[in-house]
This record gives structure tokens, C-alpha cells and sequence, in this order.
DNA sequence: TGTACATCAGTGAACGCGCGTTCACTGATGTAC
DNA sequence: TGTACATCAGTGAACGCGCGTTCACTGATGTAC
């Protein structure tokens, strides 16, 4: 017993190292999702949390690791976002509101994970593409539970339809060079997610 | 006269380039749905065309001018299928259940470019996301015309959003690892689309 | 308390490789006589 | 019809660069006595 909390608070203590592998994976998220997977490399992205790219490989086994990592740790954000708001009807709509907003799409690193690398997690590595899955089902059975407390079963494929709905409404509005046709395709998205979640 | 016939008929013919140029474009169209964007190299475009990477650039002015030029190619091919189908009721629920379905996730490489391709095509430069906003403007107006003949301006953004949320499902359900899962969710996108679309 | 040693997070140069792009060239085709 | 020349689509080597990954090392921190 001496031993083992002696191993625990050893050297610098664990603390430090997760720490900066946790800075890691926030600053690389950030990045990821304003320059994509392939657009982001390790050395810049190791700059952006303050190292070089040789430490790179004592916090991840490889870039795959990361970006699985970083997959996880967005849509744990994700859900603590959501859970905060979808206390009821009001709070679901003032989800789909602030998703379906400008602000969100002009700022994608700041943004959903799914809005910024859906198609990009689509040809990942089953890895990645399995942390991505557990990611979104614990977020949308959370929503489904508290939105439909006697048969969650079935409002989770309402919960998941309609997120799709709104990850392919943000890609879109991003991707028109028409700032005016954008703002109205977010506009008509807010009231088919509503419709949609309301069926 | 005589000089300008001239021309027009001199050498190999323009007919030979041009039709080079256009099985680059259509087999980067392939790839690029495949691998993605970042994902696949010029080197490999031009063997996918059978030639090599020094002649690339007879044919186009850069990688991003290519891209571009895909972009137009593949949503004009889309407007196509959309057109040959978008005749009437039934066919726009044709249209809907062609695309969400599992055949379609199986296999991006023949599928739609917003699927593949619709969030790094947000990151692209300006002429990409212009030849992407036209390309989609031009069928979303063939079908709101087809849809609402005497209304075509209105029934335009519930065409959009519904291409959007078809879009959307079509990356969630490529991206989901568990197959079940995602066959219930193209079911469900099917659901939500002629939803939104009888609205 | 002070010194010698062990630990290990982080450095930065280097690896081979593929990237987008350029360019001197080849060789089959078409033209002129 | 046959030969000499011009055209130009396509070749393939090379450019500098950034990629993901490895590794010998540094130097601040913590431990032992």
C-alpha cells in the first residue's frame, strides 16, 4: 500500500502529463475542425498547444489516436451542451436555435464536430468511427430520455434523424458562397428540425 | 474562313483533348468522392486516368482548379438523375428512397458529391464554394419548378432544406459503425424527408 | 539542509515519402510540297 | 504517293516542402542519504 501510493504521486505526479495531453486534445480540436483531418498536421498542431512534434508520440500512439481522442472528447462537449439545455420543449428549441445559428457557422472551430468532419469521420478507421458512434448515441439517448421518459426506444431514431437534419443544414449553409441564401437555409432549417422533432 | 475552319479541324483534332480532360475530371470524381479531397494526390488522379502527373497541367491550372471543375461536373451529372426522375410525386419519393439507401452509403465513390464531400468543399477557396453554389442552385430550381409550378420561390428553400437533411443522414449513416443503426436511420431520414417535403 | 543521482516531459534533427508544380524531352500525328 | 517538317499531348525526372514517425539528447524536478 506504501507502494502503490508511492507509484501514484511519483515524479511530477500524473497530474501534469494529463494535463497537457488534455491541452493536446482541446487546441487540436480547435483545429481540427476549422482545417480538417487531412489539412491539419502533427507539428502544427503540437504548436498550437505550446510543444514541438517530438513530444507528440509520449501522449499519442499516432495521429489515428488522436483524432479518435479528439473525436470522443468533442462529443463529450457536445453532450454537456445539450444535457445543460434539454431540460424541456423551450430548452429543445433554444438547442436548435443556437445550432442552427449564424455564429455557429461562422466559427467552426469553436463549433460541432459533426457539422466540421462528418464526412471526413466517414472515412476513418473503425476505431475512430466506433468512438464517434458511442460519442453520439450517449448524447442522443440522453435527449431521447428526457424527452420521451416512457419510450426513449423509439424517440432516439426521431433524436438521431433530426440531428442528422441539422449537421447536413450547417455543411450546406457553410459551403454556399450566397451569405443571404445561407442565412435563409438556417432559417427553414430551425423550423424542419421543430417539425421534425415534434412528429 | 478558310483560316478559321482551319483551326477549328488542325491536328489531333480539339475533340482529343477535350475529351481527355473530361476522363480526368470524371474519374477524379471517383477518387475524390472516395478518398476525399486532401486525400487524394494528383499523381494519383492522373493513373486513375491512365496517364501521368506531368500532364496535368495541359489540362488544368492547379488541384484546386480541378476540384472545382468536379464539383460543377458531379452536381451537373446530379441534376441529371434529379431531372430524369423529378416528374411528379412518385418520383420525388423515388428520388428520396434511391438515396437513403444502403446501396447509395455503400458506395461514395458513385454517389453524391455533397455526401463525399460537403465539409471540405466549406474550406475550399471561393471558386470552389461559387461552382458548388451554382451547381446546386441549378437543380434545386428544376425541382421547386417541377414541384410548385405557380410558386417555384417558396417551394426553393424546402427543396434546399430537404437536400440538406438527405445529405446530412447520408454522412451520419456512412460514419455510424453499427450497420443496424444505420439502416434504421436512412429509414428514418426517408420518413423526415417526405415529411418535409409534403409540407 | 545539502549533495549526488534517477526520472522523464519535452526538444529538435533526421528518416523516407508523397505532395503540388515545373520543365526539357519524346514521339505519334497532321501538314506541305 | 512519299518525304521533310511542325505541332503538341503526354512523359518522367526534378524542385522545395510538409507529412507522420523515430530517436538521441537535455534539463528541470523529485528522491535518497
Amino acid at each position: 500500500m506504501a507502494r502503490r501510493l508511492e507509484e501514484r504521486m511519483a515524479r511530477y505526479g500524473k497530474e501534469h502529463k494529463e494535463a497537457t495531453r488534455q491541452r493536446i486534445t482541446e487546441t487540436a480540436g480547435r483545429r481540427l475542425k476549422r482545417d480538417g483531418i487531412d489539412g491539419s498536421g502533427v507539428a502544427t498542431l503540437m504548436a498550437d498547444a505550446g510543444l514541438t512534434n517530438g513530444a507528440f508520440y509520449a501522449h499519442f500512439d499516432s495521429k489515428d489516436d488522436l483524432v479518435a481522442t479528439v473525436v470522443a472528447d468533442q462529443l463529450r462537449g457536445q453532450r454537456e451542451w445539450l444535457s445543460s439545455l434539454a431540460t424541456d420543449r423551450a430548452g429543445v428549441e433554444r438547442i436548435v436555435r443556437e445550432y442552427l445559428s449564424p455564429a455557429h457557422r461562422d466559427n467552426p472551430g469553436e463549433g460541432c464536430p459533426s457539422a466540421a468532419l462528418l464526412d471526413e469521420i466517414g472515412r476513418c478507421p473503425d476505431a475512430t468511427k466506433q468512438a464517434y458512434t458511442d460519442g453520439v448515441l450517449a448524447f442522443i439517448d440522453d435527449i431521447a430520455a428526457q424527452l420521451a421518459p416512457h419510450d426513449p426506444e423509439s424517440a432516439r431514431m426521431t433524436v438521431l434523424s433530426a440531428y442528422a437534419l441539422m449537421v447536413g443544414t450547417m455543411q450546406l449553409a457553410r459551403a454556399l458562397a450566397d451569405p443571404k441564401l445561407s442565412d435563409q437555409l438556417l432559417e427553414q432549417g430551425i423550423q424542419n428540425a421543430l417539425t421534425v422533432l415534434n412528429t
